[in-house]
DNA sequence: GTACACCTACGACGAGCGTCGTAGTATCGC
DNA sequence: GCGATACTACGACGCTCGTCGTAGGTGTAC
């Protein structure tokens, strides 16, 4: 049994967003979170769900006329499989630049994350070889 | 005129990112440098040079019977543009547990880096507001 | 000027993803 | 059991990217 693919695209990670967020729901229920404030239609969503399944990302059961969907995959799971992928991409050829960009980047999207960043960085470093 | 595009894929990136290593290349010698090892035929790499030539990330010149082709942005921009989007879709649901699967990734990929990215951290609040 | 070697242009195909439409099926209320 | 209703299954299309094949153009050597 091959292991869970990651999500592939933005919309198929949103859906999967909103599945972690939930625990569980109908397609039906994750249309109206993710899909109708996108202008969506209800079988987009479905379709999503489909690719999702296929991928083991999510589980189902049938409950009335409808299924219901669970996260198969831990979010900090493909969370940390997602950032390596960033990161092997960003730095593949020559990770000096990247890295400043990386900072630029998340400093950037939201000037307090830099502080954060830096706390993660520290608490990694202080446990490096401990664990 | 609209800006240019990023480089979406793998291939699109290796072919820019060998451009800006030697400067100015002819589609041969591109493909000698990172098609040949990876097995990909000459047209392959020709192909991608167009793409990339649509995308305005690189221009080229005829010189004798071949072009020449050489950047059309700067490495920092594309890095900067590709850390940004990465960062996003990274951090877009929720940044908590993104940072640490980012930091732990960043240490995976090789441990060295994560000091060099506790640096960079540092050195960018230090000038925060100053520049 | 002619032949040959090399290069380019570009169409094609498959796969992944976003997107929709629709045909079919299961459930529910009576 | 029957009809209405909701949900699912799935085919289809466009777009991007990796990948190749090939037809045709260009320059070079004689």
């Amino acid at each position: 049994m091959e292991p869970p693919r990651l999500p592939g695209g933005e919309l198929e990670t949103a859906v999967l967003a909103a599945l972690w967020e939930l625990k569980e729901a109908s397609a039906r229920e994750i249309h109206d979170r993710v899909g109708a404030d996108a202008g969506l239609v209800y079988s987009t969503i479905a379709k999503v769900l489909d690719r999702l399944l296929a991928k083991r990302l999510v589980s189902r059961v049938r409950v009335g006329k409808a299924f219901i969907y669970r996260p198969a995959v831990a979010r900090e799971v493909v969370d940390r499989a997602r950032a390596t992928v960033s990161v092997r991409k960003l730095f593949g050829d020559d990770p000096e630049p990247a890295l400043a960009a990386l900072v630029d980047a998340v400093e950037t999207l939201d000037p307090d994350l830099l502080d954060q960043l830096g706390r993660a960085v520290a608490r990694r470093r202080r446990s490096r070889g401990g664990s």
